[in-house]
DNA sequence: CTATTATATTAGTAGATGCGCATATACTTA
DNA sequence: TAAGTATATGCGCATCTACTAATATAATAG
């Protein structure tokens, strides 16, 4: 792997946001406002983390309806992403974000209360 | 692991002169000239990177007379640094240090003419 | 002691980064 | 068409980061 294409990864890798946004997107896919709604960041914020990670091959989106559905990219589950991710599965903001990720899973009501 | 310690380790890998200091101190120990040589950074950059990669625990350092040598620490052979490394021997600008490593090795002459 | 050598530290500065806010875009529905 | 919702983007600001240059510290040699 070529050493910029390593820092790249490295560098999406090393905020905690963006960590534990790679930590919930390891449980299951995830439309933005799930996501917001569980890490309790802002839509601007956690868009433009979003951006960063998808540069760097970490994540992949897909469009669903209103929705954009984002899931972690097969490379993140192997190699060095997947030995980050391991660690960091020890940590109490990830553990944390798991369960608040299995609550936001009843229904996607997102902010307001449509249905998809 | 804590978060924050995670995102410090990730953050000190996450810069291209580091993780070529670190691939290079994978092979043996060196002291700061040898390292400055073989990578070709000044002795101020190279002492700046080398105390985050300390403060991060990826390394240890050890006065031997004049010189300071560093290693990798034992941590940094395992788990996730350790998968990050195996990625980066691939690049060839880590080859090339590798060599240059080599080269240094032959007498300490750092930069200039005197015997350990 | 003084001089020399290896390393660390400091200050200054240009560039990068993360956040908040406002706005733009895209899709859906009426 | 217009309105509403989800997401993306652009901008300003504060902070961080990595570099350069100069200086400080520590150990050795004479």
């Amino acid at each position: 792997m070529p050493l910029p294409e390593t820092v790249r990864i490295l560098s999406a890798a090393a905020e905690p946001s963006r960590l534990r946004i790679l930590a919930a997107l390891r449980g299951r896919r995830l439309c933005v406002c799930e996501l917001c709604a569980a890490l309790g960041l802002k839509q601007s914020v956690m868009s433009q983390h979003l951006r960063v990670l998808r540069d760097a091959g970490l994540v992949r989106d897909s469009k669903n309806g209103l929705w954009v559905d984002y899931e972690l990219a097969p490379e993140a589950r192997r190699g060095a992403l997947r030995a980050i991710l391991d660690e960091a599965e020890s940590d109490e903001v990830i553990r944390r974000d798991r369960k608040a990720v299995a609550r936001a899973d009843r229904a996607r009501l997102c902010g307001s209360g449509k249905k998809a």
